[in-house]
DNA sequence: GTTTGTTTTGTAACCGGTACCATCAAATTG
DNA sequence: CAATTTGATGGTACCGGTTACAAAACAAAC
């Protein structure tokens, strides 16, 4: 059942069909009528892939994201894709897995299936994809990253300002509180980089833990901070650039009965979920996923509808959440 | 950039190039090679667009589920879009939010685009997104339902065991720990639904809590439990169809110095990431989300491949995960 | 050097819509 | 009443590919 089809039966052309399709006011209205009864009648729906190729523009948005079983990724997504839904946009959706093979594959492929826009979390900012993203003819936002030379459009949070915030909450405490700091960080991802960059602004952490990736990782690293740190001997600060491998950490300690925090105090970042319903409800730094993919949802709009927007670079900016892991003070 | 052009610089018809796009064995090697070089040096991509309504053949599955920020559907998805990605078919995801309108809007939206096949988690079985998908000329596979009677593939976790599971988990303790049953449930989906049947085919709850559906409706749902069970003066048993309501049930006790498992046993459903780092780690039933998107993705690409196949019925199994919150045996 | 067979390439219809332009009837105007 | 405007509809090229069929090129056989 095609477009054919129905001017058939009502006795027209397909080309007011096509009217009826679009809506056209230059359609009488008892043809208009007839032909829409017709329609129903038959169950019609126009082909999106006839009228996109012929239109020029699909009205999709193509959304490439580094996971997806991730709370924080799946608020942005959800939430671009709330917007894009209200502006009849469709979302097309694809994770990279973190492998940068997967990030460009996905991204090609976005691009022959003539996306309208794409918003895309780069794993890095030195890859093949974002050069090839550069070269694309269509409007490109930068989602969770920043960068200042290229023309991209970013949204992200201010990871900076966040990892500051996490050191001058330390800062705030008295002296006698923190005696030792710790700084524990994951693989090097941009975000992950600046809160150290922001953290390590404000004091210098005695040591540096990285690739400290998940909450296994934060569980096994406790027995290596126990040996190099004794963190049972002086009152010490942890901070933490992820709450799931905080939450790892924290299992540990609680483990080897560690008190937290008269002992060791924990300082996380995200803000997910359950870090306000684990053992010890975290201390954290709290982004805004749903802010970014509104932001980012309602920017690509404007960016299709108006190709000659200028560039903006959003930083959201991240608040200190304050709880049980590192109180503003003890009892 | 398109066929054409390609065709022109390279002094052939668009016939051929489109041979070369298709690897097609009848061009002589120096043409293939002479076309290809150009097509790499003008990186031109076809129009998948173009591509699909000549074939006929999108490449591309429709995925309507209710919610993706939902560590559960995450799991499911990232699973399914692994599966499609392997056989390089596309994912189109859309959420309902639990909103049957958008649900609808989000299955014909998917047709329109001409989804080669389409899964969708049903918010309910009678709705008219389901009338819809009877009468649709593509694969159907429904995901995390299950019916009997219409021709549907589904594949969905075994509710009824899991509850049943559950039950058993209870029966099996010492008649001294389980003075009184009660259970808590959410609103009326068919996974809900039948966990508390399969739950109810063991024993008779003292009392049914309905519609509680959120972490804070479980933490809200504690006062009336205490009055109106008294379960601080029995040792009671509570079966929750949800670890999210579970954790926050727990949270609630907790803050009424209400003993876990002491007191009160607490067993949940969904054996979620965080149901082992909460408070009290809960004994919970665990489905397998990523087996279902394994499955689902597998089952509707073969349904693609092959029109004629029979229509399968998968219920994956549960397991019992014995925590704290409720372990075999006190002390 | 034809004839026949096999590759390789071109032509053109088609997929299912949109949109420009032409046509024609009805309505308005002088 | 003829001239002109307005409104509704049809004809058709086009979007960018694919593919059946025809034609041409080349190789092998007689």
């Amino acid at each position: 059942m095609n477009i054919n089809d129905i001017a058939a039966l009502a006795g027209v052309s397909k080309a007011t069909v096509s009217r009826v399709l679009a809506n056209s006011p230059n359609v009488r209205a008892s043809t208009r009528n007839r032909i829409q009864k017709i329609i129903s009648e038959n169950d019609f729906e126009p082909s999106y892939l006839a009228r996109s190729l012929s239109r020029k523009k699909t009205f999709s948005v193509g959304v490439v994201v580094e996971e997806m079983v991730n709370p924080f990724f799946g608020s942005i997504i959800s939430m671009i894709e709330n917007v894009l839904n209200e502006k009849h946009y469709t979302m097309s959706l694809s994770s990279s897995n973190w492998v940068k093979e997967k990030e460009l594959a996905a991204v090609k492929n976005m691009i022959r299936n003539s996306v309208d826009g794409l918003i895309v979390s780069p794993i890095a900012l030195n890859s093949e994809t974002v050069s090839i993203l550069v070269k694309s003819s269509i409007p490109v936002l930068l989602l969770n990253s920043y960068t200042e030379e290229s023309g991209f459009t970013c949204v992200s949070s201010d990871n900076f300002q966040g990892g500051a915030l996490a050191a001058q909450h330390i800062l705030s405490l008295p002296a006698s509180e923190r005696e030792q700091i710790i700084a524990v960080t994951g693989f090097k991802h941009q975000t992950l980089t600046e809160r150290m960059n922001g953290f390590n602004s404000c004091m210098n952490p005695i040591e540096i833990y990285e690739e400290i990736n998940t909450y296994e990782d934060g569980l096994d690293l406790v027995p290596t901070l126990l040996s190099r740190n004794q963190i049972n001997k002086r009152k010490t600060c942890i901070f933490i650039t992820n709450d799931n491998v905080a939450m790892g950490v924290e299992e540990g300690l609680l483990r080897d009965n560690i008190a937290i925090p008269e002992t060791v105090r924990l300082i996380g970042y995200d803000n997910i979920e359950f870090s306000g319903r684990c053992r010890v409800p975290l201390t954290t730094i709290e982004q805004s996923p749903g802010e970014m993919g509104r932001i980012a949802g309602m920017e690509i709009l404007e960016m299709i509808d108006n190709p000659g927007k200028k560039v903006q670079k959003y930083r959201l900016p991240t608040r200190l959440i304050i709880r049980e892991s590192s109180p503003s003070r003890l009892g």
